[in-house]
DNA sequence: AAAACGTGCAACCGCCAAATG
DNA sequence: TCATTTGGCGGTTGCACGTTT
């Protein structure tokens, strides 16, 4: 049996939206918010708009503290570092950026920001980097985005026992990750971020699930339909696992700790980027050192590099990584 | 002045996973 | 346990507008 359509698509109106359908759904939802369910909004809201397109648009456009206008060169350093080393996890990099909202994001890299790079690519290179027609994939070999990828041990401990950070790979500390009774949790209940495949075979098996190393995001969401996107790096921490420094092992580990990309420049006053946890406290920072130089280099290595250095025997075709 | 072309962005589509009954 | 519903997400499309020819 197909699915059932979200709604009757042949008596909603589709297309842009008109200031009175705006001012509808404004006054609804601040009247009596969304009650959790978009499907039966927009009969109560009096729209003859599918659910799913209230959703959005009250998301993307009519939601309060929508940032709209020119990005920032911060914001660019942001994007591209996140974009590195996530890929094309837009809700994600929009949890980082307040205001902004993951399809502003989207655009702003597909028609600008990824040009901006080309650009100054083949400007360096004399020649065009080929940049694959899929966003999901980042241009960025193994090899090359090895040389960025940063281990951050060494700012979560002096002499660590064990230690990862959100950019660490999985693979360093999958095994005692898994090898304990969370393993089954870890493996079906987490969700994984689709991880690109060159990022796959090298670093990446990030793991989602709460209450770890979470980028966090303000109540109200910056992703584009507010989705609150709280991704985890890893499975969730126990008291037991707080041993290695940089998490705060004495204070034990409680929910809702959540780290931020923090941007800024460092005491020598170089920018760095930094995991901070919000939004209280502090269990360790990352330093992200990818800025736009560091994209246009991972872009330009890209035609250059092998992106299959494969040293994960799980490694296929599939674009989302998995684990087991 | 008008057609062709390029660009930016809002909105839609379809898939996936979680929630629910 | 399974079917269905719903929310969330990323990719893509289509239109409006600006620029070029």
């Amino acid at each position: 049996m197909g699915r059932a359509p979200c709604c009757d698509k042949a008596n909603v109106k589709k297309g842009p939206w008109s200031p009175e359908e705006d001012s509808k759904l404004k006054e609804y939802i601040e009247k009596y918010g969304t009650g959790g369910n978009w499907i039966a909004l927009p009969q109560k809201a009096g729209l003859k708009r599918c659910g799913k397109s209230c959703r959005l648009r009250w998301l993307n456009y009519l939601r309060p503290n929508i940032k709209h206008g020119e990005f920032t060169d911060e914001e660019d350093r942001i994007i591209c570092s996140l974009f590195a080393s996530i890929g094309s996890r837009w809700s994600i990099i929009a949890a980082q950026l307040p205001g902004r909202t993951d399809n502003d994001i989207k655009n702003y890299w597909n028609t600008k920001l990824k040009k901006k790079l080309m650009a100054m690519t083949a400007q360096s290179q004399r020649k065009p980097p080929p940049f694959p027609s899929s966003h999901h994939t980042p241009p960025v070999s193994s090899q090359s985005l090895s040389s960025l990828y940063k281990d951050c041990s060494t700012s979560y401990c002096g002499t660590p026992n064990r230690s990862f950070t959100a950019f660490e790979p999985m693979s360093s500390v999958q095994s005692d990750l898994l090898n304990n009774s969370n393993t089954t949790n870890f493996a079906t209940n987490s969700s994984l971020i689709h991880t690109p495949q060159s990022l796959v075979s090298h670093m990446q098996y990030y793991p989602v699930k709460e209450n770890f190393l979470m980028f966090g995001s303000e109540p109200s969401c910056s992703s584009s339909d507010g989705s609150c996107s709280q991704i985890s790096y890893g499975r969730e921490i126990k008291q037991e696992d707080m041993s290695f420094q940089g998490f705060g092992a004495s204070t034990g580990y409680e929910d809702n700790h959540k780290f931020m990309l923090d941007y800024g420049t460092n005491n020598g006053g170089a920018n760095v980027n930094q995991w901070t946890e919000k939004p209280s406290g502090y269990y360790g920072e990352c330093s992200l050192d990818y800025d736009l130089e560091d994209v246009k280099r991972l872009i330009s290595s890209s035609s250059t590099n092998n992106c299959c250095n494969n040293n994960n025997n799980n490694n296929n075709n599939n674009q989302t990584a998995s684990v087991i």
